[in-house]
RNA sequence: GCGCCCGUAGCUCAACUGGAUAGAGCACCGGCCUUCUAAGCCGGGGGUCGGGGGUUCGAGUCCCUCCGGGCGCACCA
């Protein structure tokens, strides 16, 4: 069997108007021949308007033209009838027998149905997340990680071989900001008196690096306050300036005081950090088959070599003690700084090395999913990805819209220095992890995102991810009511399936791999999303309004046959979505 | 000022790469539990798809323009 008897018979049906057009608009053959899911199921199974668009090409009236086209469709076993509505639309209708395959495709792949060939195994990286390790994951994150896990599902489902990513900037000043917070922290713990920075970390979080690192190390990085704040440039409270001038020094204070040991505070630091990441994302139910290290890029000397080879092609050149990359040359509105004046890399270099890298690691596609607030960002890393000679359509950039937190009816304001924002860890555990990626993939990426708090929490109930949990555990509850052999319901008799919600249901099955198609196609997780909505809405409509364990064997046997199928594609749909599919509610 | 995203029912959002009568949920009104889970179902009201122009047989969708909101425009990351 095929892993898609819909596109097979998509493609028969598909067919059929092309044999019919070659009799009826033999000069027009190469017209595009696209069959839809009419969204009304009163418009048949499938819909063409090939005849309204061979009407403007041929100057003919398209209903003239769409009985033309009937009349020469040449016969099919699936095929009831087909008829004109509309402008000229041509409407097909499969027989039940037909449509009732679906449950047999549906309970014959079991998990795997849905899984469709459209990747054809090309290799797609999907880069998300990658928040800076300096604090913990807030609810933007979440949203991020919704989407690129969702995202990846989907890849996978339709054919991608698919790798996640987390890029972990660990490399950088606000990686030696939060080294010297904890380090200040871990200090006060010693007893020295060193005043915190206004503009250091002042989560709660650099306390526990800080009381970690006194419980393994003892002393060892223990300094005496004087010599910690000897002659350091003064900052008066607001000069934001002088602030950042005296952070500086103090960063340099700490590498000229601790030596070596610098660097082990901050690996320390870094690995406890991005450990808690991990865990947090794990609950959430987001993996990573990489972490990939944006110092590694430095350590390798990967961030020289190319920029080494985009100075050999010509793309850089020197201005004001400064290195830049000519990327106007390749669209940018301006050029772009590579390599400061005081001879350290920005960070737009070691992003060079970093898609440079992803393409070498022969990436036929690379998606980032980046917060929206980054979108200025696109043009110059496709530039470098343009320069070092690679199409740069090859990187899809799919931009997350902020999500904005609303509490009492107000916007929560979140700061990452000052520490004050919701988590996304306590949002899981207010809300619960279901629901919360459900609320995130319930909408479209680029939209933005009023979450609120107190909806989220005190009408969690009335989420729409329990009405589609709730269908599956349904089907549960009556399958084990009736206590049979589910493998016996794979080869039953479907010929009692004739209602029009049954009919209806099975369409919808039907469709599902559409839908994923769909969703690959449009990097569109939320297509999922509101097709399970779909989904269970039929569900229990047919549920309220008939009764599965009825005395008549073969009835029920085949009415039993179809709400299997309805599950399994209900619990097929929401692993995509990371959402689990419980068996009681 | 320039660039990107958004504007659809009272609220939150869909609308399958231009299609048929623009659909759901929440909220509101009225019904349905002695029968497989009522976290459900059935029915009802509710719309100048931000405004205007254009392309098309056909526009919420594409183009232009204006209005409104968000986000960017560093030798920060």
């Amino acid at each position: 069997m095929s892993p898609n008897p819909a596109t097979d018979l998509k493609s028969h049906l598909a067919g059929l108007f092309t044999t019919a057009l070659e009799v009826v608009a033999p000069e027009a053959t190469d017209t595009p021949v696209v069959l839809e899911r009419p969204k009304s199921a009163a418009h048949g199974d499938y819909a063409c308007n090939v005849a309204m668009q061979l009407a403007r090409r041929l100057k003919r009236n398209p209903r003239e033209l769409a009985q033309r086209v009937i009349e020469q469709l040449p016969n099919s076993p699936w095929v009831e009838r087909a008829e004109i509505a509309g402008a000229g639309f041509i409407n097909l209708f499969l027989r039940p027998e037909a449509r009732r395959e679906v449950i047999r495709s549906v309970l014959a792949a079991g998990d795997a149905f849905g899984r469709i060939g459209v990747g054809g195994g090309r290799k797609v990286q999907v880069e998300f997340v990658s928040a800076n390790p300096t604090g913990p994951l807030h609810v933007g994150h979440g949203r991020g990680a919704a989407y690129g896990a969702s995202l990846a599902n989907v890849l996978e489902a339709a054919g991608f071989q698919v790798a996640r990513e987390y890029y972990v900037n660990d490399a950088g000043r606000q990686m030696d900001i939060l080294s010297v917070s904890a380090w200040i922290r871990y200090l006060e713990l010693c007893g020295e008196a060193v005043p915190f920075p206004p503009n250091g970390y002042q989560g709660d979080y650099v306390r526990t690096r800080a009381t970690e690192l006194r419980a393994i190390d003892g002393e060892r990085f223990r300094r005496d306050a004087a010599a910690v704040l000897e002659r350091l440039p003064e900052a008066a409270d607001g000069d934001e300036d002088a602030i950042e001038i005296r952070m500086d020094a103090l960063i340099a204070r700490a590498k000229a005081l601790l030596g070596e040991d610098f660097d082990h505070l901050t690996r320390f630091v870094l690995e406890r950090q991005v450990e808690e990441i991990r865990d947090v994302l794990s609950r959430f139910g987001v993996h990573f088959d990489l972490w990939y290290s944006e110092r590694s890029l430095y350590e390798s000397g990967r961030v020289a070599q190319v920029l080494e080879v985009l100075d050999q092609a010509g793309h850089l050149y020197t201005q004001d003690g400064a290195r830049w990359f000519r990327s106007t040359a390749f669209g940018d509105d301006k050029d772009r700084v590579v390599q400061r004046e005081n001879g350290l890399f920005t960070y737009f270099a070691s992003d060079i090395a970093y898609h440079h890298d992803k393409f070498q690691r022969g990436f036929d596609q690379v998606i980032d999913v980046w917060g929206a607030d980054h979108h200025g960002y696109i043009a110059r890393v496709k530039a470098a990805i343009t320069a070092s000679g690679t199409d740069a359509d090859r990187l899809i950039v799919p931009l997350i819209q902020l999500v904005a937190l609303f509490q009492g009816g107000e916007v929560v304001k979140m700061g990452k220095r000052s520490g004050s924002y919701v988590t996304l860890e306590d949002l899981m555990d207010d809300v619960g992890v279901d629901a919360t990626r459900y609320f995130y993939l319930a909408r479209k990426c680029d939209q933005h995102l009023d979450f609120d708090l107190d909806l989220a929490k005190s009408q969690s109930n009335e989420n729409p991810v329990y009405y589609i949990q709730y269908a599956h555990a349904r089907v549960s509850s009556v399958l084990e009511e009736w206590d049979g052999d589910r493998i016996d319901l794979a080869t039953t008799d479907l010929a009692p399936l004739d209602a029009p919600a049954e009919l209806v249901l099975m369409q919808r099955l039907a469709s599902y791999p559409d839908a994923i198609e769909i969703a690959a196609r449009d990097y569109a997780p939320h297509i999922v999303a509101f097709y399970l909505k779909d989904l269970a809405a039929e569900f229990h409509s047919y549920y309220n309004g008939t009764r599965f364990l009825v005395d008549d064997e073969a009835v029920k046997r085949a009415r039993l046959a179809l709400v299997l199928a309805v599950q399994q594609v209900l619990r097929n749909g929401l692993a995509l979505l990371g959402v689990t599919a419980p068996d009681r509610m």
